[in-house]
RNA sequence: GGGCGCAUAGCUCAGCGGUAGAGCGCCUGCCUUACAAGCAGGAUGUCACUGGUUCGAUCCCAGUUGUGCCCACCA
């Protein structure tokens, strides 16, 4: 029968909703293998125009809202965007399809020092630096570099398909934006939350700026621990020894200290001793934050250069002496002036050595030693003046609101996580001594005045007045991400209708540097925190589970594979590895397999366009339907139910697991094939299956979309003629079950997979046709005889039939004719071998069921679930004994 | 130094009290007119180790070993 005569469907009269008149998708539109790139980039540009993604502040419907992790103005798309723009995506499009106003809103970050360095990197090969240009030509230069190369990332996501609302988008230097900033620091200015103070910093000597603590990376080095000898001996001190790892801030010692308990020691408290290399004498003080036991108990202290000696400096009023400049260059008067700090370290070292005064060299010493974020630039604690966040009264709203339930995060393991930092979080440094970024809005007037401007406000005029020249670390502007870029500090309907927003999707590795800081601003500015859910996700990782870095080499480009396999396939090969809040390990043969699945769909779906598979008009009754039908509709409700359930939980790897084993191993392998014996013969049955098999494809379609957009929509136009699945209806449950036929079907499967082992390991060809006689009655095997045969390749037993084997199937029997012996070996070793699989099950089950204490104590269901395998095991054994008695 | 997590098939991972699962890989046979990017069949595990709780433990508890991550001011 040939394709043509099957595939046509006139007489129905109710046209589908998305039905677009009467449609006459014939196979020839599409081709035998699916080709990404012939679709993938048309379609996304037919959705883009026609709006589907913008969302409309005035609609009745109700909204849902994703901002965007703002991606850094310098970034490409890597696999981790690539991963957690599918899950938003899929997020979003499904309720999209739910009819949601859904908004997924983009835009990028100006990050700061990362900008900065880029800018600064491309004057560099031109021989210039920034301070050539001067602040103002700087940020210009900035700002021509950002419209130019900044970005890359946002045309990648249009690769990916990312269902953006591109009217929307914002990036963290907008005038708005900037705006919002001002104003969330002249407020928090106001409420004395924003404060300037003299204290230690992590200071990066190349970048020239403050960084935060998150900003430093600590990194085991090798070092070394030298122990040097303070004072003279002949002095009534005596001498200390201490020891250390950074010889050189020796220069900037302005005391020695020992614990106040510490006997060996007691006796110089209040003395002074001389400091080697210097003229000067210093003190020993009692603080109880030297830990007698390590080293000598004594410790140098150098309050202008390690956090630790700035406190003990500040609890004995000890002098803070800075023998450093900003590039880390010593500048303490004396032979070492002029060294940068590793040149002065080993300089100083000798020269004590030569003095006798280096008494025991460990070496190496591996510690810990914190590094910039952005350059590796080994960090030097400093000594500076800064604007600070008082994080406290912050941090705790921020934990309150997830404490209380609020906001919830997922999975709820990483909660400690989160709690851990905002209930110990240290007062945040925010001013940065960049040039790009959001200035600091104060002004400094000639009498030492100093005046916080708000955004509607003029600054100071006059002789004298100058404004701050630092600007505020980045993560302060994406703090305010979830509420600026919907246009506050204005009361905008985007703000009324998309605020606060339903779910953030980011990795759990910047739980600290945004999720907390969003939080603290969110309950602080808008009193409400910025999102119900933090749904977090795991760092991307290669096949083996190692992280990718390019040391490594392993390092895979998005681009690369989406060009080789198409995005469906990149996409749907990350949101099957996406278990909440683990890592997700990704390899090139598995975006091939999901490269194969879009291939499969798209020639599943062919083969119901073939066969006249349709949408159009009312499904049949029930009753009119085969089991088969019965059976798939079924099975297709349940799966609708149990998607939804995975979405809801951000489970989308079990969600596409589903998905996949529905539709290839249900969907495609079973109903599909038995759907052939149906066309075969025709008539009502044939044209109510076409019925079915339209609903179940264009269903499974829907349910695929979020996560494989684009051959679902190429295949669910050509399928439906409806004008797009993006805003195709989100499937319903609708209740519809029908055990019998599951049961029914699941007998039909299993005896046909039982027929064709035995087939196989009979040796017979797959093609080659086998003369039967099939015993089914009162089975319900019974009406399905036609498509077994059909799936066995069976033919009808003729003259001279012979039964030369006979199996018992599901309670019937199924007797072929092998035209000659049948391989007893073969047959005789896989019975023997079933045999002994069901006697062990029976000897299992039996002993079970003769454990008093078991049938005592197990729940009833339990126990009637091991009588049923008992029995079926005893049914078993005794079909392998007969057919092994047959075999002789 | 603290804290958290993980150890299940060759690889990557689900499962987490009642018969061990998936994808990829592997073996066998097939171009069966939707698909060889496919079809059919098959093999594979002392569920890290040692105890404990339980009628019953891969699953709960304790310890051991291995491994990963986060935090911390180890001079």
């Amino acid at each position: 029968m040939g394709a043509r005569t099957l595939a046509v469907v006139t007489d129905n009269t109710q046209q589908s909703p998305e039905a677009n008149g009467p449609h006459s998708a014939t196979p020839a539109d599409l081709p035998t293998q699916y080709t990404p790139a012939d679709v993938e980039g048309k379609l996304y540009e037919r959705w883009v125009e026609r709006g589907y993604f913008e969302a409309d502040a005035k609609s009745e419907k109700p909204p849902y809202t994703i901002v965007i992790p703002p991606p850094n103005v310098t970034g490409s798309l890597h696999l981790g965007h690539a991963f957690q723009h599918t899950l938003m995506d899929a997020l979003t499009r499904r309720k999209r399809m739910q009819g949601y106003e859904a908004l997924w809103l983009p835009g990028m970050d100006h990050a700061g020092i990362a900008t900065q360095n880029k800018v600064e990197q491309q004057l560099g090969e031109e021989g210039r630096s920034r301070q050539d240009l001067g602040r103002e030509a700087f940020v210009e230069r900035v700002w021509r570099w950002k419209e130019e190369y900044g970005g890359k990332i946002l045309g990648q996501m249009r690769r990916l398909g990312d269902g953006v609302d591109w009217s929307r988008e914002r990036f963290t230097m907008d005038e708005g934006l900037s705006r919002a900033v001002q104003t969330v620091f002249k407020k928090m200015y106001d409420d004395g939350l924003i404060y300037r103070a003299e204290r230690i910093i992590n200071w990066c000597p190349r970048c020239l700026t403050a960084i935060s603590d998150i900003e430093v990376e600590y990194q085991e080095d090798d070092g070394e621990l030298v122990q040097l000898k303070y004072g003279e001996d002949g002095d009534g001190a005596g001498t200390v020894v201490v020891a250390t790892t950074r010889a050189e801030t020796m220069l900037g010692d302005t005391a020695v200290a020992v614990h106040p308990d510490d006997e060996r020691y007691r006796h110089l408290i209040g003395k002074r001793i001389k400091l080697p290399l210097t003229d000067r004498t210093i003190p020993v003080v009692a603080d109880s934050h030297v830990d007698p036991g390590f080293g000598t108990g004594c410790v140098k202290v150098t309050p202008a250069h390690d956090p630790n000696d700035f406190e003990i400096g500040r609890r004995h009023d000890l002098p803070l002496l800075t023998v450093m400049d900003e590039r880390g260059v010593i500048t303490a008067h004396g032979p070492f002036q002029g060294l940068d700090r590793f040149e002065a370290r080993s300089a100083i070292v000798a020269a004590l050595r030569e003095q006798g005064r280096v008494l025991e060299e460990k070496r190496p010493y591996v510690h810990s030693v914190g590094h910039c974020s952005r350059c590796g630039t080994t960090i030097e604690p400093r000594l500076s003046m800064q604007w600070w966040v008082k994080v406290t009264p912050l941090a705790e709203a921020a934990g309150d609101a997830v404490r209380d339930g609020r906001v919830k995060i997922h999975p709820a393991e990483m909660s400690s996580r989160y709690f851990d930092w905002v209930d110990n979080m240290h007062d945040w440094t925010i001013s940065r001594q960049l040039w790009w970024g959001h200035r600091i809005p104060v002004w400094y007037g000639p009498e030492g005045e100093v005046v916080c401007v708000g955004p509607d406000e003029e600054p100071p005029a006059g002789e004298g007045w100058r404004q701050d020249p630092d600007v505020l670390d980045t993560w302060f502007s994406s703090g305010l991400w979830p509420f600026s870029t919907l246009g506050w500090p204005d009361r905008t309907p985007d703000l009324e209708k998309f605020y606060a927003t339903d779910v953030l999707v980011t990795g759990y590795d910047i739980i600290f540097f945004w999720v907390a800081r969003m939080m603290m601003f969110g309950m602080y500015v808008m009193e409400e925190p910025p999102f119900h859910t933090i749904a977090l996700t795991g760092l991307v990782r290669d096949e083996h589970g190692k992280k990718m870095s390019k040391s490594f080499g392993n390092v895979v480009d998005p681009l690369d594979w989406m060009d080789a396999y198409g995005s469906d396939a990149l996409r749907f090969t990350l949101a099957s590895g996406a278990n909440p809040g683990t890592d997700v390990p990704i390899g090139e043969d598995w975006v091939k397999a999901s490269r194969n699945f879009a291939n499969k769909v798209w020639n599943a779906t062919r083969f119901a366009l073939m066969n006249g598979a349709t949408v159009a008009g009312p499904l049949p009754d029930p009753a009119e339907m085969a089991a088969t039908d019965r059976w798939i509709l079924s099975r297709l409700n349940e799966v609708v139910a149990e998607v939804d359930g995975y979405y809801e939980d951000y489970q989308f790897a079990k969600l596409s697991d589903a998905l996949r084993h529905f539709a290839w191993d249900e969907v495609f392998d079973w109903y599909v094939e038995l759907s052939k014996t149906t066309f075969a013969k025709g008539g009502r049955p044939a044209e109510v299956t076409r019925r079915v098999l339209g609903e179940v494809l264009d269903v499974t379609l829907r349910l695929l979309h979020p996560v494989v957009p684009f051959v679902t929509e190429e295949l669910w136009t050509t399928l439906t003629g409806g004008e797009s699945v993006v805003v195709a209806g989100w499937p319903a449950d609708s209740g519809f079950r029908d055990a019998d036929a599951e049961r029914e079907i699941a007998t039909v499967q299993q005896a046909v997979t039982e027929v064709r082992r035995f087939r196989a390991d009979q040796g017979l060809q797959p093609g080659q046709k086998v003369p039967a006689d099939l015993d089914l009655a009162g089975t319900a095997l019974m009406a399905h005889e036609d498509a077994i045969r059909q799936l066995l390749r069976l033919q009808p037993a003729g003259e001279g039939f012979q039964a030369t084997a006979s199996l018992p199937v599901a309670g019937a029997t199924v007797s072929l004719d092998l035209s000659g012996a049948i391989d007893v070996e073969a047959e005789r070793k896989r019975l023997t071998k079933d045999l002994a699989a069901a006697e062990k099950e029976l000897a299992q089950t039996g002993a079970k069921l003769t454990n008093e204490a078991f049938l005592a104590k197990a729940p009833e269901h339990v126990v009637e679930k091991i009588r049923g395998r008992k029995a079926a095991a005893e049914a078993d054994i005794a079909r392998l004994q007969q057919q092994l008695e047959r075999l002789g």
